[in-house]
This record gives C-alpha cells, structure tokens and sequence, in this order.
DNA sequence: GAGGCGTGGTA
DNA sequence: TTACCAAGCCT
C-alpha cells in the first residue's frame, strides 16, 4: 500500500538548504569521477556504482578511463576488451549494457551524451536514477535522483514503509524526492544525499548526530531508525554443483564464450558439466588425445542468488594426428600465461592461478 | 512485479 | 562459516 507524504514548500527548503550547506562543508569531492565532470565520466562511474562500493570501483575506474578516454573509444572497442576490464567486477550486463549505450550514442547522437533525460532513460543499463545522477551532477540539470542511499534517507526521514525492489516503496519515494530537490545547487544536493546515505545514515547504527537534518527526521524523533528501511524477508539460496573441465596441451587452455545473456554472459569460461561423462565426447570433438587427469578440490562460489560448488578438472591433452588448433563453435584456445583481453569471471580467474601454480611446481 | 544478475566486505 | 549488504536495471 503506498503511503502518501505531503511536504510543505517551506519544509522543504529547509531540507535542501540544510542539505547544501552540509555538502559545501562535509561532502565527498576528490574521488575520481568528481574530477573534470563530464557526462560521459559520471555515467560510467553511476554503472560501476550500482551494487558495487567505492572502495571496489577506483581501481576499475581508473582503468576504463585510461583504455577508454572517451565515448567513441567506448563505442568502438571490441566487447572482449569492455569484458576485460569488467572483469571481477560483477554484473556484466552492466558492461554490455554500456558498450551497447556508447555505440548508439556514437550513431544516433554523433558521440555526444544525450541531456534530454528520456533520452538518457531509453539507453539500455540506465533508468531513471543513474539518468538522473548522470544529468545532475555533470551538467546540473534539475532532476532527482533515487538511489539506495537516498532511499534510506527518505525512507528514514518520512518514517516511509517497505524495502527496496517493493514497487509502493520506490512509488511513495520518488515524490518525496521530487519535492525535496532544489532548483539551484541540484548538483550539491543530490551528491550531498548520496554521501549522508553512506557515510552518516548507514543501514546499521546511523551517526544522527552528524546529520544535518536530524532535526526533522521522524524516525530520529520515535527513535525507529533501526526500523527503516523495512527488513526483507530473508530466504534460503539454492545449491548447484558443476566441474570446470581444465582441457589444457602445453600452455593452451581451452574456453568457450558464453552466450550473451545470462550468468557471466559474453565472458569466456571453462567447459562446464555436471559429471564427467561429458567428456569424451568433448575430447572427440576438439580432436584431442587424452594424457592425463587431475581432479582438483571443490570450491563455493557464491552469487547473489545461489551457491556453485565447482570441482575443476585439469585435463592434460595432445592434438591428434594432422589435427592443429581448430575453433569449434564459441571455443578458443588462450595461452593461459598471457593476459588475453577477454572478460573472465572470477572462478575462472582463480582456477587458472591455481593451474599455473601446479605447471610451476 | 518478483526474480535474475556478481562480487568482496563485514558482522 | 554463514548470511547479508553495497550508488539498479531488465524481463
């Protein structure tokens, strides 16, 4: 049930006034993409924010901007090369999403990013929050912004019921947060709200006392802050197991591409099968001679929304006889001792590491 | 509209 | 160790 929030414009002022004021003092201003604001450079920072913290995404940051300095380097790089420097990162439709974005940016709008906000809503990975982020604070066009930060605040502040991905949650929000953004300093106001949710109106034992609108806040006053937002209900994630074949001649290992949508979509993975009984006919049709077998221990990767256990298999094999490297269907053969730019998900990361550690001893 | 989609940090 | 969380979007 969506609950409704009035707010008077005086009330309102106050907030944002009080809000300003507090960036102006407090706020963030030195991380990478708050340097040389552009839309280009806050967009890809808004997509690699998404579920991910900070301290994750420098890095990554500041190599993508290093490999893609600008919109039309993006639109124009291989998928395997946006992949490789998504890798680990997680949520790989993001990188998909954005190299999609950047070629139709570079087709339908000459490379330049859209400030038209249905626009930038329409480009694939971006929905009204992340278009907001990116209008506001490059370029300062008035809109506003809803993202998790800014949402517990709210939800805190107005004392709003539910949880995030509850659709009358975010319907009673984004009003809220309409009235409440300000004409001039949107910029300062939507940063400074992000930065409160993460710094001082954290999801467990918030730092009232450094909030400067603590004074209008409900749940501050009924002493309800641990009551918003809302908990979800929690549920048990299901467990499913594979192996990782390792089909390995020399330093050649052999990956197949995975499909483009999906777990770990357009990253080049190991085969995959839940026995082994898969693999002689896997050997068959790469024409491939078995040599020797090692099964290695099994290990738990956790998704967000299950558990993998995978045993990796190492499979030492020779080509047969007039049969060189031959690429079968989304198959490759990679030199596992160079850095191939492909996108590689991280259990295939850290079962290449252990293989390389066992050709070393 | 609820679930799919990653990973590393933290309690 | 297990469970949950962190600047969402797409289907």
């Amino acid at each position: 049930m969506k609950q409704e929030i009035t707010i008077s414009p005086k009330s309102a002022q106050q907030f944002s006034d009080d809000v300003v004021s507090w960036y102006q003092q407090k706020g963030r201003k030195h991380l990478p993409w708050q340097q040389n604001k552009t839309p280009y450079r806050v967009w890809i920072s808004e997509i690699m924010l998404q579920q991910t913290q900070v301290a994750t995404v420098i890095p990554y940051y500041q190599r993508f901007m290093q490999s893609f300095p600008t919109i039309v380097d993006l639109a124009n790089a291989e998928q395997d090369v946006v992949l490789h420097h998504w890798t680990g990162l997680g949520y790989y439709a993001r990188a998909r999403n954005l190299h999609k974005a950047a070629q139709i940016i570079r087709d339908q709008y000459a490379g330049e990013f859209p400030t038209n906000i249905e626009q930038v809503i329409a480009l694939p990975g971006i929905g009204r929050s992340t278009a907001g982020a990116i209008l506001s604070l490059s370029l300062k066009l008035h809109h506003p912004i809803l993202d998790g930060n800014v949402k517990r605040v709210l939800s805190r502040h107005y004392m709003v019921q539910g949880h995030n991905g509850q659709a009358a949650y975010e319907k009673t929000l984004w009003p809220i947060a309409e009235q409440l953004t300000p004409k001039n300093y949107v910029e300062a106001f939507n940063q400074a709200m992000m930065d409160i949710g993460a710094t001082i109106c954290t999801r467990s034992s918030p730092s009232c006392d450094l909030c400067p609108v603590t004074k209008s806040c409900f749940a501050n006053a009924s002493g309800e802050q641990a009551n918003f937002p809302q908990k979800k209900p929690k549920k048990t994630i299901p467990e499913k197991q594979t192996h990782f074949f390792v089909i390995r001649v020399d330093e050649q290992i052999l990956l197949e591409k995975r499909p483009p949508s999906g777990i770990w979509g357009g990253l080049w993975c190991f085969i995959e099968a839940e026995n082994e009984s898969k693999l002689d006919a896997l050997l068959a049709k790469h024409a491939l001679t078995l040599e020797h077998k090692t099964e290695l221990s099994t290990f738990r990767h956790t998704f967000s929304h299950y558990h993998l256990d995978i045993t990796p298999i190492v499979v030492e094999c020779s080509f047969n006889k007039n049969n060189q490297i031959n690429e079968i269907d989304d198959c490759a053969w990679y030199n596992m001792h160079q850095t191939n730019e492909i996108g590689l998900a991280t259990p295939t990361v850290k079962v290449l590491k252990t293989v390389r550690q066992m050709m070393r001893d």
